[in-house]
RNA sequence: GGGCGCGUAGCUCAGCCGGUAGAGCAACUGGCUUUUAACCAGUAGGUCGACGGUUCGAUCCCGUCCGCGCUCACCA
């Protein structure tokens, strides 16, 4: 056991056992959801059908309110909270084991459903069944947990003692059923890439790395599925998407965690124009399931999701809040060292930089912006009539990108030269080799095609007002527990006196 | 990685100028059949994140380390 479990409830675990009760039956019992029973209960004046009918409830004790012959204990179930009435004259025989039941216990209560002098719905038990003891105490019953490093280690107990926590999940959820259902009326395939990879592609980031000793060949986690989802466009899926997990070996902060999961789509016969459709119907849908509005506060902040965005030309932003053009590399520079940037070699990391520096916050937003110089995506197709131009654009909520989109560069004699060109860089976020067998399936012809990535991390934060990614990860990355760390979980190793 | 801040009872938090610690909730004992954070009386619970230093004496001052938060950097 862990330093959590309490010498009072182990004591009542042994208790409970000597009666001949099981504290961790076997089976549980078949309960109505309280969602149902408060719907079934109604009010005093308009009571509900329910009412008066013998009903099973089962969830986590949140507390009890002995009166001596008389226990009020609302329970929760994950579709809300029911208080149930214990009553000395109606259950004789449990009633010696009521000193063994406490806060945050999982109990079955069979009863009849009706109504306090209150008016409060109240099951009066007739039958108690304990389905869990817990031992381990809960938190405080008014604040729940506080302390952020508690909550993200012991989500277990955050879920149901912390007010609006389970619901951001809820809506995590609703988000990605919204986008599933989206995305198969309009004719996609859900598919499964490999998490594993030989090169580290589809994107510029450090990989994790492993080893596989079978194949004795080293291995990385998915930085992005890109490249294999294009295959199968080569492989005439035509439409296909993948909610990926992602990992990426950088920093963390309130926007970044190692793993993150990604929606990634490819439509054949489609480029970035049919992507920035896509994109605002996903944001516009999700938004409506989860809150019912277009409208969502986040980070102090009001936003409308309704489709259409305004679009905002990259180049045209740049020369707006720097005075000249991208592609003035002498300018560039001198205003990257205006700005005290670290001046990195590649003049157009430079001048990327130079962007986020000088106009990613002002994209309030939702707002995309379009055409990137072709030099900063390796991945995307030229603009028709402007070889400087890639056919891209990144959706912005709030100065965050939220999204990436482009049309897909399909020529195998082009993509091979920028892989190339990628792999000369020696940058550590570079690909260390080129990827021939991709440029193989391109030989064998890709259709034009769009291809959109969201951060679905990031749409969660925005729709559910969350400041941090970590609000919207169940576990996020945490330091592991050691020794002499505040949080430290004793093992019992000894043998108990 | 840098800066700032935090770590005290199971949880939420006090603790002044250095003199080995308090409250509320939870727990335990007793009372109470209509509470909504129930109430009343009592009891128990602490290596003050870890290790070192200064000091007659350290939760408090100093150093190192661990963990967390915020922030900057990094991050197609």
């Amino acid at each position: 056991m862990t330093d959590q479990a309490h010498p009072d409830r182990l004591a009542k675990v042994e208790a409970l056992r000597a009666q001949g009760i099981d504290p961790y039956p076997a089976r549980g019992v078949a309960a109505t959801p309280i969602g149902e029973l408060l719907v079934g209960a109604g009010t005093p004046e308009a009571p509900g059908a329910l009412v008066g009918t013998r009903v099973t409830v089962a969830g986590r004790v949140q507390l009890l309110r002995d009166f001596g012959k008389l226990v009020f204990a609302p329970l929760q179930d994950r579709t809300g909270r029911l208080q149930v009435g214990l009553e000395r004259d109606k259950l004789t025989e449990w009633w010696p084991q009521r000193k063994l039941l406490d806060g945050a216990d999982l109990v079955g209560v069979t009863g009849t459903l009706g109504h306090t002098k209150k008016g409060e719905p109240t099951v009066w038990a007739e039958v108690v069944t304990l389905l869990a003891k817990a031992v381990a105490p809960p938190p405080e019953k008014w604040h729940g947990l506080v302390d952020k490093e508690l909550r993200y280690r012991r989500r277990y107990v955050d879920l149901w003692a912390s007010e609006g926590v389970a619901d951001v999940f809820v809506k995590r959820s609703k988000t990605l059923g919204t986008i599933r259902k989206y995305l198969e009326s309009e004719g996609y395939l859900e598919v499964e890439t490999p998490t594993l990879h030989p090169i580290a592609g589809g994107a510029a980031a450090r990989p994790f790395v492993t080893h596989h000793n079978a194949l004795d060949s080293d291995l990385y986690l998915r930085i992005a599925p890109e490249l294999y989802l294009k295959r199968l466009v080569v492989g005439g899926l035509e439409r296909v998407f993948e909610i990926s997990r992602n990992f990426r070996n950088e920093g963390l902060s309130v926007r970044h965690n190692p793993e993150f999961t990604m929606l990634e789509l490819y439509e054949a016969q489609a480029d970035y124009r049919r992507m920035l459709e896509i994109a605002e119907q996903i944001v516009e849908r999700c938004a409506l399931a989860v809150n019912g509005t277009t409208k969502v506060t986040f980070r102090g902040a009001e936003y409308d999701l309704k489709a259409p965005f305004p679009r905002v030309g990259y180049t045209d932003l740049f020369r707006e809040k720097n005075g000249f053009d991208f592609d003035d590399a002498a300018k560039v520079k001198r205003r990257a060292q205006e700005l005290e940037l670290h001046v990195v070699a590649d003049p157009w990391k430079l001048m990327n930089d130079v962007f986020e520096a000088t106009c990613e916050d002002t994209l309030s937003g939702p707002v995309f912006v379009v055409d990137y110089p072709v030099q900063i995506c390796p991945l995307a197709k030229q603009k028709p009539g402007d070889p400087r131009i890639a056919e891209r654009f990144e959706l912005y909520v709030a100065g965050m990108e939220l999204g990436n989109a482009f049309s897909e560069l399909n020529d195998p004699a082009e993509q091979q030269r920028r892989f190339e060109e990628q792999v000369a860089t020696k940058d550590p976020e570079a690909p260390g080799e080129v990827d021939w067998d991709y440029v193989q399936a391109l030989e064998y012809g890709m259709p034009p095609a769009g291809g959109l990535g969201i951060g679905i991390d990031r749409l969660v934060m925005v729709l559910t007002g969350q400041d941090s990614i970590r609000d919207v990860l169940l576990f996020p990355a945490m330091k592991p527990e050691s020794r002499g760390s505040r949080g430290e979980l004793e093992k019992n190793a000894a043998p108990k006196p």
